[in-house]
DNA sequence: CACAATTATGACGTGGCGTCAATTTTTTAC
DNA sequence: GTAAAAAATTGACGCCACGTCATAATTGTG
């Protein structure tokens, strides 16, 4: 026959294990964000598709799975983001205002998908999502590339990545509360503080 | 009689209220550190103490809410701490560095539980209770103070609270994650990096 | 002491959990 | 093409936590 042979590359087993996979974790999107991840339920994401309960654990263990997996979505179209604002920089400086604008410039359109004003909206990302372990390592690897090469002091590198992390989740969290988000300012105040201290922020008229 | 009027101000009711309310929340404690937060249930918390399952929700709605009064109590013992840190502070330096200690003892004390990682004994979705709140309020507060009198330059005052609040959550996290923890050097880190930025942090050799 | 008010108790109905034998669907072998 | 094998789906099942509520026990009051 003619029409049967256009679906993807893969047999039907593939096929439909990936369909099966994608709509468990398109459901789980959308609960999560019309209910809350606390108050959701297993039953509640395998009831926003056509399939049964038990299908569900042929593809995750648990809700929190699920989470993971939604949050490793995330960190793998940030990821390569992240990497290339490290390739393109020219300084340490310039990677670090980089790596904030790319940060900040993720969470604005994550939480631009999901409908409803963005301060109505609770902060949800878990501390050690993989999202934020990409930034840790990245932020870790850019680092000790700067210390090797004598661009940056010899500083705690793990406690540096970790005060990173921290600026980001919570001034990303303050300018989203802000509208509209200004993630340009964002950066330029997070890359200045880590820079310079206080005496790098910009000021503030 | 004579051995009767000797526990506390109020009548029996009012105590046996508050030591129940107490021995829930201890048991509360212990069971997020042991099995971690998601993991624990009501029933969980409840079997730990002498009291019945129905009691449990004389006192809390849910699991949740135990652990909002918890977090609440952490901030109310917490904040006239930070207080007292700005109140015999002779700089802003001194400031920052007195309540960067301050937060990072409190901490470690506050998780000497053996049991869990840190990260598995909260929830995965921020809660930001009103004592949490508060707490913010008293680093603004701080922070506002000291660029008013020009001991610290004009940055958005917002961002760097934030900033400072995502750096203790995330270097004390860190901290703990070594053994021993720490304190000293942790704040001295923390401020260091809000203070020069990487040239301020404390180098490592 | 009697009575009212308050709090504790634990059994109960509801519903989610994760499992598993049975069934359906897809692949493989002939 | 058909039959056997392999894989995946299904939904009912036993278990347990949830939150409630009638009842019992305890405490305050007159």
């Amino acid at each position: 026959m003619s029409e049967a042979a256009l679906a993807e590359p893969a047999g039907k087993r593939e096929r439909t294990k990936l369909a099966n996979r994608a709509a468990i974790l398109a459901a789980a999107r959308a609960v999560f964000a019309q209910m809350g991840y606390e108050a959701a339920s297993v039953r509640d994401i395998i009831r926003r598709t056509e399939l049964a309960s038990g299908t569900f654990y042929n593809y995750f263990r648990s809700k929190e799975e699920v989470f993971e997996a939604l949050a490793d979505d995330g960190a793998r179209r940030f990821k390569p983001v992240l990497r290339a604002a490290r390739e393109n920089a020219k300084s340490f400086t310039e990677y670090l205002k980089g790596a904030f604008h790319a940060y900040f410039s993720f969470i604005v359109e994550d939480n631009a998908l999901e409908g409803r004003p963005i301060e109505e909206r609770r902060p949800h990302v878990r501390v050690d999502t993989p999202e934020m372990i990409a930034v840790y390592q990245e932020v870790r690897q850019g680092l000790d590339a700067a210390i090797a090469k004598g661009m940056a002091p010899k500083v705690d590198a793990d406690y540096l990545a970790c005060a990173c992390i921290g600026i980001a989740q919570e001034v990303g969290a303050a300018m989203l509360r802000r509208s509209p988000p200004d993630v340009t300012a964002a950066a330029a105040f997070a890359a200045g503080l880590v820079l310079k201290g206080l005496e790098g922020a910009p000021r503030k008229d």
